[in-house]
DNA sequence: AAGTGGTCTAGACCACGGT
DNA sequence: CCGTGGTCTAGACCACTTG
């Protein structure tokens, strides 16, 4: 019977704090998979068994292991039972910021230089990039983001028009394009892509970069309602910026 | 009475497909959010209205309202009510896989060359990042991983022997450093921080790149019940290796 | 047919915050 | 005090999988 052993040891694990039933339970659970007592593919003994067992009505049973399972622990099959999941994939979280927002955070002083901010016709490259038809106008802007007085990221930004009719309009001074396209448009999802690449000689001159030093690449593809917003390439000097992240087990 | 007319905008944003009450609540919530109809920080109907006014039990309602909750739509506190929560910040996920699955997962076949696997001193800079004392005993190893026959990433890594003494003795042609200090050790957090850097000229030469190509640098440190397992430096060349990832709203 | 998880109900008691 | 959310119960019916 390695299902009673099981119940056995959970109840075991179960202490008696002063906490909810269905966190105690949860907590019993996910010590018993930790500590490597339940490894994966085991089979975790059904609501009734734990109802009957520990006690517990079947709701607050359900309830632990309902959210268990959206946790990434548990896997659940109606029909046939309930499982320990396989170790996740370490997915990693990057975040990455607004510009302006960062740089404040750090107590410095941003502002900005527009290079370019026009209307002009997508050529077949950027027509794809925004899922529009090659002529169609489109809007592109470059600027340099400078952290006090050091360049920092270059912006370089192709815009759907029929998204965000007004881009060229606005201030740059007082919002980022980011911020602006974030108001206008309900952002829904988007794609990122990091490289590191070597900069051009003009995208070098622009960021004050030495020759033979690499950048971070971001490049960004952004929707809204299943449409694109914008596409943007952001260009790091390698030697001023790096992206953080952190990362916890079952996050 | 706005919370009359509230639950009337809502009901009439029920449908009557074919799902779960607890979903169709939730889903009718989340169009009043994203619609704009119900602004962050405007109040949402108490569980006994929602109960009252759209003849569904408490628990079920209690559901939608929590999972909205832990999926950040919505505020709760007890003894106040419920609100509609302020815009998430946009952090976005970039996904960082073992070497070995990630080719494995483009169809190709993974193999490593061992170039140093040894018990070191610790010195003063080693020490700090596994977070042991200076002269300390630690292992050091450094292996080029190849998909097919051609190096995509450079593995230079320190382990924390107390926490995988048998570090040195494992074949790491059958399984990666990464996988097997998982499972040796829980790993329970992380951090790590991307960069673009040149590669020095033993690491160019190892990863068969021409000169003034950038590499892209993921420094990663790894603990298991807040003592540090391992500390890796993962040099990817930039023509052959991206990082990509994607996020939602509200994810 | 038996066992599983998925959902739902109509009650109940409690802790909290504002009046 | 009252209304709020937080939790819990003891039932119930259903859809699904397996023998």
């Amino acid at each position: 019977m390695t299902e009673v052993s099981a119940i056995a040891q959970l109840a075991a694990a179960m202490g008696d704090q002063p906490a909810p039933i269905y966190q105690r339970v949860k907590q019993a659970i996910v010590s018993q998979i930790t500590e490597g007592v339940w490894p994966p593919h085991q089979r975790v003994p059904s609501e009734s068994e734990l109802v009957n067992e520990l006690g517990v009505s079947r709701m607050t049973i359900n309830r632990a292991l309902r959210e268990l399972t959206s946790e990434g622990y548990l896997m659940r099959m109606q029909g046939v039972g309930t499982f320990v999941a396989e170790q996740k994939a370490w997915t990693a979280m990057l975040e990455v910021h607004n510009i302006a927002d960062e740089i404040a955070g750090r107590g410095n002083t941003h502002s900005a230089r527009i290079v370019t901010l026009h209307e002009i016709n997508a050529d077949p490259e950027q027509a794809a990039m925004l899922g529009v038809a090659t002529g169609q106008k489109i809007y592109h802007s470059l600027m340099v983001h400078f952290e006090n007085a050091l360049p920092v990221q270059l912006e370089d930004r192709l815009v759907n028009p029929a998204m965000a009719p007004d881009y060229l309009k606005q201030n740059y001074d007082l919002q980022t394009p980011y911020t602006y396209l974030m108001q206008v448009a309900p952002l829904t999802a988007g794609e990122h892509v990091v490289e590191a690449v070597m900069p051009g000689v003009q995208q070098r001159k622009l960021l004050a970069m030495e020759e033979h030093e690499p950048c971070l690449l971001i490049r960004r593809q952004t929707w809204s309602d299943s449409k694109i917003v914008t596409y943007a390439r952001l260009l790091y000097p390698g030697s001023r910026y790096k992206l953080i992240g952190s990362f916890k087990g079952h996050g």
